[in-house]
DNA sequence: GATTGATCATAC
DNA sequence: GTATGATCAATC
């Protein structure tokens, strides 16, 4: 077990000595058989990652790093670094969207300081041949904050006046909502237009890739 | 080829 | 059952 780490520079360093190992000999190290595809494993690296760099185990709504106030990412990239997925950031709370406002809500606290550790993840590579990516830790600009906040109340309003059905995958510049349950038909409780309630999907937050591909350019030409 | 809606595994 | 960790795969 690798304790939590105490401060940001540490979890840095010890982010920064996985860059180049591959999953497979990471698995090795935990202990941990690694399918070659990802069909029936699609948490696996991320919670090999967290493993490794001593984040609590489990699934609690507290960042990853608790003491440090740091979430941990890992994320698909193409041979050029590309970010190929989008992003899942936390489930909405559906019932308790229309008393919030940006600052109480969960997605900008877990993206105030994240740790973006790409996984080489080029379709048809192998699983436990895919390497390990230099990592970057992140905070939202002043700009990246208020395209999230712009996104999140076009988006959130919506949910809280009982017009989450009119919600795609469209909406938005640089967040998404989008399914996040067990299958299609699995339910939540969310607010009705008349004050009532109203059965529906499972929703989630996610960042498009086309944003985290911007996030990942600036950390990286800021190095 | 990129994107959206659907799905899979595990912890508690 | 609901949270965590995400990617798959049908569709645009």
């Amino acid at each position: 077990m690798t304790p939590a780490p105490s401060s940001i520079p540490e979890l840095l360093d010890r982010a920064r000595a996985l860059a180049g190992r591959t999953i497979g000999e990471l698995g090795g190290d935990l202990g941990v058989a690694v399918p070659d595809d990802q069909r029936r494993a699609k948490g696996l690296v991320g919670q090999m990652i967290e493993r490794a760099l001593g984040a609590t185990a489990g699934s609690r709504a507290e960042p990853d790093f608790v003491q440090i106030g740091v979430e941990l990412k890992s994320i698909p990239v193409n041979r050029q670094g590309r970010p190929q997925e989008s992003t899942f950031v936390c489930t909405i709370p559906l019932s308790r969207i229309p008393e919030m406002d940006w600052g109480q809500s969960s997605l900008s606290h877990k993206l105030a300081r994240v740790l973006w550790v790409p996984i080489e993840s080029e379709r048809g590579l192998p699983l436990p041949q895919r390497r390990i990516g230099y990592p970057l830790f992140w905070t939202p600009s002043h700009a990246e904050t208020s395209l999230l906040q712009d996104d999140w109340e076009e988006l959130a309003g919506r949910i809280g006046r009982g017009d989450i059905e009119s919600i795609t995958g469209h909406i938005g510049r640089c967040l998404q909502v989008r399914p996040k349950g067990a299958n299609s038909r699995d339910r939540r409780r969310a607010p009705e237009a008349d004050g009532a309630w109203m059965m529906t999907m499972p929703r989630g937050f996610y960042l498009r890739a086309s944003f985290t591909e911007s996030i990942l350019r600036r950390l990286r030409e800021e190095a």
